[in-house]
DNA sequence: GTCTATACTAAGATAGAC
DNA sequence: GTCTATCTTAGTATAGAC
């Protein structure tokens, strides 16, 4: 059984990190927002990176296992990294703002907390290396760095969050096509 | 002429928006970096934002001009394409914190800032559908969502400064090396 | 153009009642 | 588990001497 406070407090302090940064924002601005006094977020968040650090890690593993789950679907390499490519799109256009605030908050939080995530940044890449390198040894992708195109794929779809916004001029699905598809491209062969 | 002390003090802030973000960053840290009271700063600038706004318009300038010479080198739609995208991401990665700042911050200024450097961005990407848009016409080039492949494109160069390091695995030129001929082959027709 | 000193405001976090 | 009230620290920015 969970409080439903706690996670309204994580729920605000979303919102107020990706609208203003985590150094700008106030724990009075989180609390207002979840519509409680100041004092009543330190009965559920020890301190204010505490908040940030169960934001960073719900979305770092959210991602991770969208990218797992995605992986195992598609029989072919190049089904195998549409498919990621889309999920891992389509999760970061729906969770824009918690995607800003894992992406470029990462700096602020403690170096234990930081050690945490990064070791799921890790396995988010290895899992891209993975498919590609996949690909590589059935001869369906031409990879030269393998390390840097992974990064490259990956790309695509993080840096959505820095200017995604809901009812744009593209849904999530829409966009999850377009990066599956130019990443794809990005990994064939070149013509002999 | 101009006085140093404004330089040092906007180099002094790029450092520390980039290391700490700009909510975080005090004004005592900027003039401790600068070797300067806390008082001075104000002599140069009148506010912390206005330090923001400096580095976000070099910035913004420096990279629209980067991106408009490479776009004049190349005679064909790929070797322009190769061109720009290689000089954006070698820009990204040799000023990762400038680019770190001026990506990152966009919504920490004013309003009226915002406008300014929302016009510039609008230009990077207009210069990038223009070079694609040529080489579609030229059949050179396969293109489904002008619009959303430009911000694609451009998304490599712009992710970098998420995670560059200077020092690290890839130079800045190997990036843009990697970044130029995932581009091309992202924008290339499938074969029939 | 830089300093020391400080006014003023607001931050993170806690105490103790209910 | 939430509140009001508050402690303590530190922030932005300014005043006025040199």
């Amino acid at each position: 059984m969970s409080t439903p406070a706690r996670d309204r407090l994580v729920d605000a302090a979303v919102e107020a990190f990706a609208e203003r940064g985590y150094g700008a924002t106030t724990t009075r601005d989180i609390a207002s927002r979840a519509g409680m006094s100041p004092a009543a977020v330190y009965v559920h968040h020890a301190t204010k990176e505490d908040l940030l650090f169960a934001i960073s890690l719900r979305g770092h593993q959210n991602a991770l296992t969208t990218l797992t789950e995605a992986a195992a679907h598609g029989a072919t390499p190049v089904e195998r990294v549409a498919s990621m490519v889309r999920a891992f799109s389509v999760w970061h256009a729906e969770h824009s703002r918690t995607g800003r605030v894992v992406q470029y908050e990462f700096g602020a939080l403690t170096p234990e907390h930081r050690a945490v995530i990064a070791d799921l940044r890790r396995r988010m890449e290895q899992r891209m290396r993975d498919a590609l390198a996949k690909g590589v040894d059935e001869g369906v992708f031409e990879v030269g760095d393998l390390r840097g195109t992974a990064r490259a794929v990956l790309s695509l779809s993080v840096d959505l969050v820095r200017w995604f916004e809901p009812g744009g001029a593209h849904t999530p699905e829409e966009l999850g096509a377009l990066h599956a598809d130019l990443a794809v491209r990005m990994l064939r062969p070149l013509p002999a």
